[in-house]
DNA sequence: CTATAGATAATCT
DNA sequence: GATTATCTATAGG
């Protein structure tokens, strides 16, 4: 006897925690993967809606000059949580890419809150809904998130990526904030989401 | 809507 | 001493 599927059901795997095998990618695919994947850090979630992409290759990437200091969380296993401190008072999390050693990582950009939303007003008071966590430190802010998390592997005791629903279009563009390999087109977004940090340049997708 | 200054500390030259 | 994977407030079109 089967078990009868609504017809609004989810896709196969949705709600379920993503393994070590979906990081162990190059890091751009990884980037575009997680968009629809749902973030969850204690008791608030929201799904992921920008992301971006760093590799040892790139300028741009705290990985390109080597595995000591910060970067060196970045060349841990893939799966695990790399946190740094931007412009001395911002922290943005990234995931480990790639099999170990490579430093290559994901920074996560934006979510599109789900649940726990009074807590993140609480942590970002008078801060509007669509501002909540629309960029990395945002984010961060928005989910309690500090160099706590730094260097652990994601997971249920601190932070969580779920299975979730791709989207039905995906946007590319130049990342943010960068000054050396500004045309590399390694940030991702999901088209039409009100949570992106920024616009996407005109043409970016579809 | 765009533009810009200022905050603030780890990392880099 | 300069730069930085940023955010906020404020000023102007």
């Amino acid at each position: 006897m089967s078990v009868a599927t609504p017809a609004c059901a989810s896709a196969p795997g949705v709600g379920e925690p993503l393994g070590e095998a979906f990081f162990a990618r190059p890091a751009p695919r990884v980037a575009r993967d997680l968009l629809g994947c749902v973030l969850r850090v204690g008791e608030c979630a929201g799904t992921i809606v920008e992301t971006e992409a760093y590799d040892q290759d790139d300028p741009a990437s705290h990985s390109h000059r080597g595995s000591r200091g910060r970067a060196r969380v970045m060349f841990g296993p893939p799966g695990t949580i790399y946190i740094y401190r931007s412009y001395g008072m911002h922290w943005c999390m990234n995931t480990v890419c790639e099999p170990e050693g490579r430093g290559a990582g994901v920074l996560l950009r934006a979510i599109d809150p789900l649940e726990g939303r009074e807590q993140m007003c609480t942590r970002r008071p008078g801060v509007p809904d669509r501002l909540l966590a629309a960029g990395p430190g945002r984010l961060c802010a928005a989910l309690g998130i500090d160099d706590r998390l730094n260097g652990l592997p994601l997971g249920p005791g601190t932070a969580q990526i779920l299975v979730g629903t791709p989207p039905a279009h995906v946007l590319e563009g130049p990342r943010i904030g960068i000054s050396t390999a500004i045309e590399t087109p390694w940030r991702f977004g999901v088209a039409g989401s009100r949570h992106l940090s920024r616009p996407f340049p005109a043409g970016s997708g579809q």
